[in-house]
DNA sequence: ACCAAATGGTCGAATAACGCACAACGTGCT
DNA sequence: AGCACGTTGTGCGTTATTCGACCATTTGGT
């Protein structure tokens, strides 16, 4: 009999175990076994046999018939972060800019029609917190981050991703013409910076400036604050001379260069 | 044929495709498939069809003939936080109080043998930093937050995690006598705060405050410092006491009590 | 208390994945 | 070159996993 996706090269069984892991969100962090084969929609024995194994490995625990994910999940991430030397290098850039701008700093890269925070410099002694850890994700089109990821790579690109990403009407400011969007984005193109007021949040204005990474991978810096704090053209400035400075600190560090990511298969071979 | 491992409830090609993502740490963030099943101890055709399911999902990028882990494994990692609230609750609390002692805060659990970092608030303009993000691991013997984890739950189940936990000599000031090990853990218990001078890292003092979760799983938070800082006691017992604030404040949060961790399956079938 | 709907768990036939063995390729060494 | 070595890729028989169906219990409504 044929297999019905894909080739030899992959295995279902665990690509379907990555389904029940990704079934755990923000909204259902306790799920049971009927939930998770309804939003994977898997076999439910199939979803027992893998979320009983996700017990098994500690990934999960088990509270009479509901699951939920355990912090061993965090080593996954750990793993990524102190590979790519977050802890060392990037942290302390965004904890410096925070503290200089009195905002917080948060760096995120592109996910699957996505902005997706990679790090992140909450503010110390901040009262207000929008809630975002390492990998929320955000809006591409009506976020100052996004925008600003989008401002890089050719207009092709973006505009097609403005013609294809769906979005909702977040606040009574979200532009929800597209041409208008992508107007937007060429502006921060020009500009170097990207900014959005109210769009996404009511009375939240975000200030992002992507970082030129030498490759082809997306990333930008950016940071939010209420709309109503920075009035003045100078303010706005001052926060994105800081942000640009980050850019271009990681832009030499050479973190997010040439084929660490995105990149796929640049065979150098004679012949 | 018997199986080798457990029964029909478990999936051994989900754990083995876990075993791969495993495979990653942050001294080996780019492996080949080789080295994969080297680690692993997996067949290498595989950990080539998982190496590659991983890839074909998104978790993994491919270098010609390296693989490296992809952004998207910190979704996984933001689902646990944000599902536990931990950007809306835990991280402030970490931010405010690091702002007041004015040195990084971080909380950890026990997870496999190790402390492991769950959230962290780093220092804002410090010019040190670790290097450890969330998902690091720490021993539990010779830091201050791992002695502090240690001190919660009996003597017995500490005393048997010292027994069986191997260990190096990080520094010329490591306690090596599992007999002098207890005993600090002990009195850690008692006055409610565990310190460690240079035990673990030369010149860095740790300070940890458990946390009573009021259910069986283990949390705690520390601080670190360098050693000639914290001089005079008075200096000690005001980072305890803020410490102990935020412990007060987790506990109260509920966030890690009763059930939500650890606990495994209480079932209450009659019969 | 009753029934209806939903859930967790189990079994067997169909199917997918594993692990072995082997081939192809690139690399370094003498 | 020639050889030894390490690595990636591929077939095939054996083993494990899936999917559907079937109970046992639980849950919720009236």
């Amino acid at each position: 009999m044929k297999r019905e996706f894909s080739d030899r090269d992959i295995s279902s069984t665990f690509a379907k175990g990555m389904a029940v892991l990704r079934a755990f969100d923000d909204q259902h962090s306790r799920l049971s076994l009927a939930d998770i084969a309804r939003v994977t929609g898997l076999d439910r024995a199939t979803v027992r046999r893998l979320t009983l194994t996700l017990v098994h490995l500690g990934y999960a625990y088990r509270d009479n018939k509901h699951f939920s994910l355990s912090p061993k999940v965090l080593t996954l991430a750990g793993s990524f972060l102190r590979g790519h030397q977050f802890g060392t290098v990037v942290q302390p850039l965004l904890n410096t800019c925070a503290a200089r701008i009195r905002t917080p700093v948060s760096l995120a890269i592109v996910d699957s029609g996505c902005a997706m925070y990679v790090a992140q410099s909450t503010l110390q002694d901040d009262d207000v917190t929008f809630g975002f850890t390492v990998g929320s994700k955000l809006p591409l089109l009506h976020t100052a981050i996004g925008r600003a990821l989008l401002s890089l790579g050719g207009a092709s690109w973006s505009g097609q991703t403005v013609d294809t990403t769906p979005f909702d009407r977040y606040t009574p400011e979200t532009l929800m013409n597209k041409k208008l969007i992508k107007k937007q984005i060429s502006v921060s193109r020009a500009q170097g910076y990207a900014i959005v007021c109210d769009e996404f949040e009511p009375g939240v204005t975000g200030i992002a400036v992507p970082v030129n990474s030498q490759g082809s991978s997306k990333v930008a810096v950016g940071t939010s604050c209420r709309s109503v704090e920075i009035p003045r053209a100078a303010d706005r400035r001052r926060i994105v001379e800081h942000l640009s400075e980050v850019a271009q600190k990681l832009t030499r560090s050479k973190i997010f260069s040439d084929n660490r990511f995105e990149r796929y298969a640049h065979v150098g071979n004679p012949g």
